[in-house]
This record gives structure tokens, sequence and C-alpha cells, in this order.
DNA sequence: CATGAATGAGCTTTCATTCAT
DNA sequence: GATGAATGAAAGCTCATTCAT
């Protein structure tokens, strides 16, 4: 299975598309990541998926409607692994301590973003156009991800794990760090090299014990 | 004076803009930072500014000139502070404290990036898709502030302030933070209700002691 | 068969046009050569043609491709008679006289140039200013013309019908003179009293003896 | 005298221009001559003289205005050894022969040409686009050549140098072949090598006995 | 289902011309 | 007289979308 029919499978794994639907969804998604939406043409993407300009209208009635054909799912899988119903206590039992549980949280993310970069970055980069997305992303996915964090966090804190601080403070401060890990290891400077268990390590320890050094340690 | 005279004043201190011109930077600031660059027309923009959309073209040969005559001068304001030349040194002598130095500079740079927003905006946004841009930005700006940032750390750590760690992943992790709270706080959620004061102390106790309990207190 | 469709069907004999590219190929010939290229705009094409403006570029790259579109075939037209393998030996046999050959020619070209004349007004105006409409026109129609007439000229000069004169000299000489007569009768003066056989019968006569009156006779 | 001057001298001798005048002017012939008027701008005429934008229309009207006022002195230019009153008998007296008048009147057509060959490109360009430039040139320029000429003819046939045949026909064959040299020799391949003088008299010759071997010789 | 020719609104840019300075 | 900023119409060209085949 080539790299692309596996980005196509992973987004949209129940669904059936025709063999020409997945050419235009692919063409579509690096054309998209690599000059905007506004600024790809249809005709540009009916040459490189090898379809005909109509056929895209045929499957899509607006180009508007292909880029949220390629965008929803992504934020379905998003959320994914955090809606599962009975996440935190699994989470509990799995991961007795903090630190675990960020390793795999990171681990887990990191997967899903590598295989879904381009996608990840249309997302981002439409969200504050597209009123649509940007309701459905804030109050579908940023929220709901925000909530149940707060809750593992709550657990955590109940544990004694975790200072006192309000957990949505909590939350956004881990977010923040492990997405902003991702980001600047996979978006702003992919090229560089990365140690990146080494990295991922540091980033916990980091999320864990901030940078001050401890006197009396 | 204005907001918006503010905005241009802010940008182009220096530089001599005719009123036309004022106004259709204005105008374009407004319009490219709502729907984006490529999806912006000039003769929106004319329209806004109140000119000919021939006036546009006399100033700046293209809409593209126009987009960067806009983002480069907020480049040069970015990267400012960091590039006086004894930096380190007044620093080392103001903020004797880390956390000193971390409040200070959220709080400056929390100022530079309300005034300029929505340039701000813009900037984030066609990086990825101008070259020129994207290349300026890595290059110029991202690594000097890198850089000068690694120094001062360096600096706290050889008076045994901060942890063990190469200075680049410690610096990584501290405008990583300092950028998404302001990020968070202005552009994700500008509308929610923000104690700043409380939310950047938060954000600096976090660098400094992460968010695990101690066990000895 | 129309007087256009004559001039289409001469031009694009064997190429296959759709019914809307006729009518873009006519309306900008006439155009064209009405006002001139760079004078006609592409709007006022699709008006005359009776079709959408986005359609001569649906067919057409640029306005300057349609305008090759129209030359390239008249220069292939233009050449054809020149270029016919054994034009040589088929001459020889069939024009004993140089008079007779003169003649023939003559009539040959005028049919061509009678139904072709806006696209040969088109070319003679842009070849000035299109390096690779001039560069075509020379290297490849002019020459090849030039050769062939020089080629015919030496093989009557060896049958001892023209004077001793480099027959580069004599093929200038000659062209002028047919050329001059047909641009004469059909662009400067085409509404002018013509008879036309009195004058072909001059030009020849013209050609042959000149315009000095022979005191021996 | 810079060679510019000397060509603005040769069409502009009674008129005063200012400073500005005769650099637009240069300026335009230069400009008009390589890319044709319609495909100048005045922008480019402007900044190519050295003036402003506005300082043209000080001095001309329209752009056409521009264009008519450096090709109408050229057409005064043209007609004007023609026109002097007296011409006939000077040239009876002075060229006994009809070989002597040619060749003095390539000479003399030769060395306007040359001086003014980038107006005479655009004169010829521009005539079949500006009716008025048309008007003026069939009826007043070349009709009273064409007429002049016709006399100068008629009376070289009194005389029994020229054969019998209509005066109109022998002026149309002499100038075509005056002109058509001149043309061949300047416009078209002005690069190719060229024996002048030798040139000149096989034309004059060529004209005078055509390219027929002469049995009796 | 798929095609691709056709559309016409809209795009960026250029133009000749005006006019306050 | 000279300037050059300003104009807005018009230029060449692109676009998302439609529809007959």
């Amino acid at each position: 299975m080539s790299e692309e029919e596996v980005l196509i499978h992973q987004l949209f794994d129940e669904e059936k598309l025709t063999d020409k639907q997945k050419k235009i969804i692919v063409a579509a998604i690096e054309s998209f990541s690599e000059k905007g939406y506004a600024a790809t043409s249809t005709n540009e993407i009916a040459k490189k998926a090898g379809v005909a300009e109509g056929t895209i209208f045929r499957h899509y009635k607006t180009k508007k409607e292909l880029l949220m054909s390629i965008v929803a799912p992504l934020m379905a899988k998003m959320i994914g692994p955090f809606v599962v119903n009975d996440f935190n206590k699994v989470l509990d039992r799995e991961y007795d301590r903090v630190e675990d549980f960020l390793r795999a949280t990171i681990e887990n993310r990191r997967a899903v973003l590598i295989k879904l970069l381009p996608v990840v970055k249309i997302m981002l980069q439409e969200i504050p156009f597209q009123p649509e997305l940007r309701e459905q992303f804030l109050e579908q996915i940023a929220k709901k991800i925000f909530d149940r964090v707060s809750g593992i966090i709550e657990s955590y804190q109940e544990k004694g794990q975790l200072i006192e601080m309000p957990p949505e403070s909590l939350a956004r401060l881990a977010i923040t760090n492990i997405l902003g890990y991702l980001f600047t290891r996979y978006v702003l400077f992919p090229d560089s090299h990365w140690d990146d268990e080494l990295e991922t390590e540091r980033t916990v320890q980091f999320i864990m014990h901030g940078l001050a050094r401890k006197e009396s340690n």
C-alpha cells in the first residue's frame, strides 16, 4: 500500500470511495497543503488527479465541499482516542504515573500527525477563514479534548501527582507543550536532526519539573 | 491618534507614507487578516481604502509586493529587542532571577503582539506559502531569536539557576511556552475571560517548576 | 461554402477545428487585419465570434498564441509550391520559356494572395514585432523561396535565356517585381480599376526586357 | 551633433522644439519603431525621455497626436524633391539619360531613407490603421510622387528613350523597383553584406533592359 | 458515471489622461 | 512649463461551475 493510500485509508477508513475519488482527494491534499486552499485551482487538482474537471464537481458540489470532505474526517481522527467512553479508567489503570501518560500521549499523537501531516496543515491554514471549520474545531474538537484532558489531569491531581492549580490551566500548559513540541519537530524544522526519543523525554521531564534547578536535590 | 494610525506608526515608524498609502496599508491589513491574502482581491482593498485600484499598483508593483511591504517591517519589529548589542549584559544586571526575565519578556512581547495582531496573523498565514517570507523568517528571525535566547539561558545556567540540558532544548521549551501562552490567549481564545496577571504568573511558574507536585513540600 | 469558410479551409485544411474555434479564428483575422494585433482586444474578438472570452483562452493559452495559430499555417501555404521535391524538373518541362514561368507564377501566387489577403496583411504587420515570426519567416520562408527561385533562374541561365548576373541578384529583382505588382494591385490600390491580364503581361515583359526602347528594333 | 539630433533636425528643421520635446520625440520614435505604436505605452516613452508622463500630454494632447507629429513631417520630407516647381526641367537638363536619372534618384532617396529609417518604419506600420495617415499618404504623397514620376517618364518617352506604354504603368514599375531595392537592402536584410554601388547599378540596368539575354548581342 | 468545452464573473495589472502642486 | 500622484476604464487572463454528450 503506497503512502498515499495509507493516508486515504487513515482518513476515510469506513467510507467507500471510488478510484477517481481517491485520486481527487490525494491531489487536493497535495495542492492545498502546498499552495493553500484559495490559491489552488480545481483545474490544477483535476490535472494532478488525472480526471476531468467535471468529475470533481460530480462528487463534490463545490470546491469548499471538497475541502470539508478532507478536513472533517481529520477532526474525527484527532478527537478519536479522547472520546473512547472509558478512556479515563483505562488510562488510570494503564498509566499510574503522569510521566507515562504523557509519554504515551506524545507517541500516540505523533503517529497520527506524521501520517496526516499535509491534512493537518490544511486544517490549521483554513480554520481562520472558514467559520464552519473554526466553529467545528473549537467547539467539537478543542473543547472536547480540553475537557477530557482536564478530567484526566484532575484524576492525577487527586492521586497527588500534580500541583494544585485549576485543571484548565494545567491542561492548557500540558497541551501547549505537547503540540508545541510536535509542531516544532514536524512543521517548523522537519529537516533538522532530531533525537526523537531523547527530545520526547526532555519534553516530558520539562512538563513535570520545569527548568529550574532544584537547589535541595 | 486612532488605533489604525497606531498600528501604521508601529510598523512604519521611520518610513514616509502618503495619506493614500496609509489607507491602502490599513485596508490591506484588515482584509488580508480577515480573509487571507489569496482570497482578498485588490479591488476590495481599493474600495475599503477609498482609492482607485490603479493607485495601489502605483505604489506597489504587484499584490505580493503589497503583502511584503506589510509583513517585512513586522519582522524587523519582532527581532528588535533581541538584537540590541549588549542585551545579555543588561539582562544579567536587570533580572537576577530567571522568573523576572520571563515575566518581563512575556509582558514585552505581549505589547507588540496586541498592537500588531492582525499583521502577525497575516505573517503566520503566509509563511508556509511564500518561500521568500519563509526563508526570511526562519533564517533571519527565528534563528536569531533562538540563538539569543540560548545565550541568555546559558548565562542563567552558569549562575546555577537552570538545570543542565543543552541550551537549545531549554530555549525551545521556553519559547514554546511563551508563544503558546500568547497564541492561546490572543489568537485562539481572545474572547474567553482571562486574568492576565494570574495566567502569566502560572505560565512562569510552570516553566520554572513544571506541574509535578513536589513530594518534599 | 461561405468566403470565410473558404479562408479557414485554405489555411487549416487538415486540422480539426471545432465550430467555436473557427468562429474565433475568423473573428480574430478580421479584427487583427483591420486594427492590428496590438490594438485588438480579446474581448472584441469574443464578441465578434459570438463566444465567451474565456473560450478563446481555452483554445489558445495567450493572445499571442492565437496570432501564431493564424499566421503559422499561412507560412506553410506560402512555401508550399516551392518545396515540392521535383519542382525544377517539372518547371523545366512545363515552361520552356521564362516568360511562361513568370506568368504562371504570378497567377499561382495571385490566387493564394487573394484568398488569404487578410492573413497576409496580419503577417506583414507583425513580422517586425514578433521575433519568433520574423525568424521563422526569414529563415524558413524567405530563404527557401529565394534559394529555389535562384535555382530555377540558374537553369534558365544555362539555357541561355537570362543574362549573366549572380542568380541571387536576379532572384531579388524578379521576386521584387512580382510581389511589388501583387502588393500594389491588392494591398495599396485594390479599388482602382485594373486590367489584370494586361498588367500581368506588362509586368512580365518589363521583367524580361526592361523599359528601355530598343534602338535597333 | 549626435545621430539622434540629426534625425530630429532632418524632420523638424524649421520648427522650434524645446529640449524636453526633442527628448520625447526621440524616445517615441525609438519605441514606436521597435515595438509598434499600439504596443508602446506613454509611460515607457516618458521614462526613456527622462521626463514626467504629464509633460508628454502638455505638448501633445493625445498619444495619437504625438504619433502624427512624428510622421507628418516625414511625409513632407518624402515629397520634397518631387514638388520643387521646375523639377522636370532641371532633370531634363541635368540627366540626359534615364539611367543617370534613376541612379541619382536612388542615391537621393537612399540618403533620406537611411537617416529617417525608424520614422519610415513607423509610417509604414501605421498607415493601414490610421485612416487620417492613410488618406494623407495616398492622396498627398503617393499620388503626387506618382504623377510627377509619370511626367518625368513621359518626357523621357518623348525623347525616345523609353518604350511605349502608359506612363502610369511605367511609373509603377520603376517605383516598385527602386523602393523594392531600398526596402530589401535596408529593412529586410540590413545585416547582409551589400556592395551598394554594384547592386544599384544592377538595379538600374535591370530597370532599363530587364533580365532577358539579348540574342543579337 | 465521466467528460471537457463553454461560460461569464472576477482576477491582477496596465493604460492614457487629468490636475493640483 | 513641468511634475507625478491619482484615476477608472479596459486590458489579458483565470476561475469555479454547468451541462450536453
